[in-house]
DNA sequence: GTCTATAACTTGATAGAC
DNA sequence: GTCTATCAAGTTATAGAC
């Protein structure tokens, strides 16, 4: 039988990514999860620390993945010359098949994802102290395949490419269907061969050459992958 | 002296901006307006309809000015062959501009388009009334500059770069605070010369040649800007 | 048009029985 | 570990005085 404290988390990560985390109240988790709000409480002390909870149950895992596919690459190169497609694939590879898992919920984990990319505030430490290290370490390769690309330029350009992929794996409950119902490109599955059309797309975008212009001080904080912090007039 | 009305969406499209819809009570924007709860219940009937407002005071002017600049480029090309690159100018010019605005508070409300963005199910169907249409008609003329391209790939590609742009442009009221301080690239201001540095990426990206791969399912609701429906268990 | 007052309800959270 | 019962606070919305 499955955990009630599983049952929960499953609940949860579905009405968060459809209807976002703060639309989303205890009761109609509890609802979803067929358990008593109480419960909610014992497992988890609060709604944040459920969110929290959450990101990490699925988080390192995937991160675990992308690093050992980028090292693999990284060791399958002989002649050091780094490949701009590959690197992302490394990245992507992981996403999008678990924006596909016909088993576990990995769909809607990488639904709720994308929109808490948009909802920065609301995205936990949690999700900047595990990702942020794993970006960098792409950063790294990506500045190695790209050795004319200011840092500036090569960082906004990863700016554009996540934002690119978020739009798409919004809709990681939707390719989930369409690989579900066995629509793709003949021998691959519909995700993969959605990934291999994206992949063109960005690593194009990455190798255009970079025409002089300033360094400009965008760069500071988007070095650090932090979530962008408003200048407006009060804060919280 | 302005007038309450005014003071009221101000205030809310900076706390949207800033905090998101679900979660900006309208007890928090009247403290930031300075008004009673009562006068925004009188003005806008509902907390849906006040973002229906805010959104309409705005839309349409910049999609005004998109149209507008698309057609002048047209008129200007004399062979027929249109570029990409301008196309993209003219949908994302009067975009960034508004972004960098130094008046009005229109960077917040492109702040607030780049959240509603990833909060779909929220945008109200204005947004794709009012918005739709245009991005059709920019669609018709990347499709023209870009004839080997089939119908299905265009609206990939325009997705992934309606994604870059918003992940960018979330980020508006830091690119109005270094327009403000005068940072920028000596002539030009400095959101010019970040939009200078976005497109070469997003064309790049549209102009790669298109390896066969099949015509996927993912064209319907796609070639309507529709927002995206989650197929989970139970809707609303 | 703007206010006070309040209705009617939902929220996150907890105490205590079992 | 899971329940019932309840809390205090906050939510949208409205009725009616000015």
């Amino acid at each position: 039988m499955i955990e009630t404290r599983d049952r929960i988390l499953d609940a949860a990560e579905r009405l968060f990514a459809e209807r976002g985390y703060a639309a989303t109240s205890l009761r109609s988790i509890m609802a979803e999860a067929g358990v008593n709000v109480a419960a909610i409480h014992y497992h988890f002390h609060s709604k944040e620390s459920l969110l929290e909870a959450i990101l990490l149950r699925r988080l390192d895992p995937a991160n675990r993945e992308r690093l050992s596919a980028l090292e693999d690459y990284e060791a399958s190169v002989v002649d050091g010359r780094l490949e701009v497609d590959r690197i992302l694939e490394a990245f992507l590879y992981p996403t999008f098949r678990m924006a596909a898992d016909p088993a576990s919920g990995g769909y809607t984990f990488i639904a709720l994802l994308g929109r808490l990319q948009a909802e920065s505030d609301l995205l936990p430490n949690i999700v900047f102290s595990r990702l942020g290290p794993v970006l960098l370490r792409f950063a790294d390769a990506l500045g190695r395949a790209l050795p004319d690309l200011p840092p500036s330029e090569l960082f906004l350009r990863a700016r554009l490419a996540m934002g690119a992929a978020a739009q798409v794996l919004r809709d990681a409950p939707h390719i989930h269907s369409l690989t579900q119902n066995g629509a793709g490109n003949g021998s691959l599955p519909h995700w993969e061969s959605l990934m291999e059309r994206i992949i063109p797309f960005l690593s194009a975008g990455f190798r255009v050459p970079h025409h002089g212009g300033a360094e400009l001080g965008f760069l500071p904080e988007i070095t650090q992958f932090q979530p962008a912090a408003l200048p407006l007039q009060e804060n919280r």
